[in-house]
DNA sequence: ATAATTTTGTACACTTGTGTCCAGTAGTTT
DNA sequence: AAACTACTGGACACAAGTGTACAAAATTAT
């Protein structure tokens, strides 16, 4: 290989490896954004990878694998990571709004228009494909919880008024967070998404000058 | 074949199709419902069609010309299609609403939780499919349009207010409605989908009372 | 250096899929 | 009965993909 190689890390002996791993799992997060699951092989992967066929299913197993990998790696840098880190007592708000408009922004940055790739996932692979299926479901569930919490947090805190049924409020903002990721395949301007979102917060009991 | 035969229809001699198109496309689109796009391959279709695959590729040419009938197909019985056929003097919110319940109903009466094969479709080919994902681009602008016209003439009959952006809350309401489907793969009881709806439709000035 | 260890490149055996083609057969119309 | 057309079933020639295996190469620890 070409680079020094820097990733085995596990202490012990023998031939390191020749990439480093986060890199791989990153440049495959990147294909399986763009491609969808069912049409990248592990061909395009190892290619993508740099890596030769035989190491990446030494190294990785199987496609479904690093696409579970990918999913971690792609929940990190998501424009909506940050609504999992919101302390008690911190404005719940603004953190919503600026979420949606960092959506906005990555997807209308986003030259080859890929959407979400969880959002993606969900509708080639739920029901679909029994390993990743349920990981999907899963991430969705989380963020239905986690934004439930969060209005309920707002309510508590003040920012926003009773909501009568937390649990449907919070779904129905998560579908519209589906929504706006998956239209913005099509929709490509920012600040067109940007207004979608205006519309929908304006309903959503925020106040209006919480949207700048 | 077993079936007597009743399809050619072209007034011309010779053997008649010994199948019937609607059925055999009929077929094909609740097998690219539950599986996507990609993971149906012309052997899969000619199975579910009951017709051998020489013969599919006679009479329909390719996966993607048959995607694209099933596409039609299914617009024409999907929940959403009446929105298209709302005469001018009717009024829009109530057909909104329906539309929106029949859409719950649809979803969660489906037991195989397949969404809806346009917003599935959207997903997975939209930049990625050259033939098919353009298609399903102009289902979603026509959509789009189809409710901002309904929105407008909403207004216009007064059964709204006014709104401040209209290409915006027709975005929106697709959003929201791309999302409803999209996670009704996950969210599978009725009620629980409804109550999204009425979350989301409350904020979108939508009178209460229209809401059953 | 030498031993230990792990990647790498290539190959193999298989499976699946594609698109086309054709001879044989079976219905319909004239 | 003849002409015509479509289906059947099988075949062909490829192209791709899958998962495994193994000798050769590379690198570290002793």
């Amino acid at each position: 290989m070409n680079e020094p190689a820097v990733a085995s890390l596990n202490g012990k002996t023998g031939r390191p490896v020749g990439f480093v791993r986060e890199q791989a799992i990153e440049a495959a997060m990147h294909l399986f954004w763009k491609k969808g699951f069912l049409a990248v092989s592990a061909k395009d992967l190892a290619d993508a990878m740099n890596i030769q066929r035989s190491s990446f299913y030494n190294s990785f197993g199987s496609r479904e694998a690093v696409f579970i990998e990918a999913l971690r790696r792609y929940a990190e840098q998501s424009p909506d990571a940050p609504l999992d880190h919101v302390a008690p007592g911190q404005a719940v708000v603004p953190v919503l709004v600026s979420t949606l408009r960092r959506i906005c922004h990555a997807r209308a940055k986003d030259a080859e228009g890929r959407g979400c790739l969880v959002c993606n996932g969900m509708a080639e692979l739920v029901g679909v494909e029994e390993s990743i299926g349920p990981i999907l479901e899963q991430a969705v569930k989380h963020r239905t919880s986690v934004i439930r919490h969060l209005l309920q947090q707002a309510i508590s805190q003040g920012e926003i008024g009773m909501i009568e049924n937390e649990d449907a409020a919070a779904r129905a903002f998560v579908a519209f967070l589906i929504g706006l990721n998956t239209i913005s395949k099509i929709v490509r301007d920012e600040g067109q998404l940007w207004a979608m979102c205006r519309a929908f917060l304006a309903g959503q009991r925020i106040p209006k000058a919480a949207l700048d």
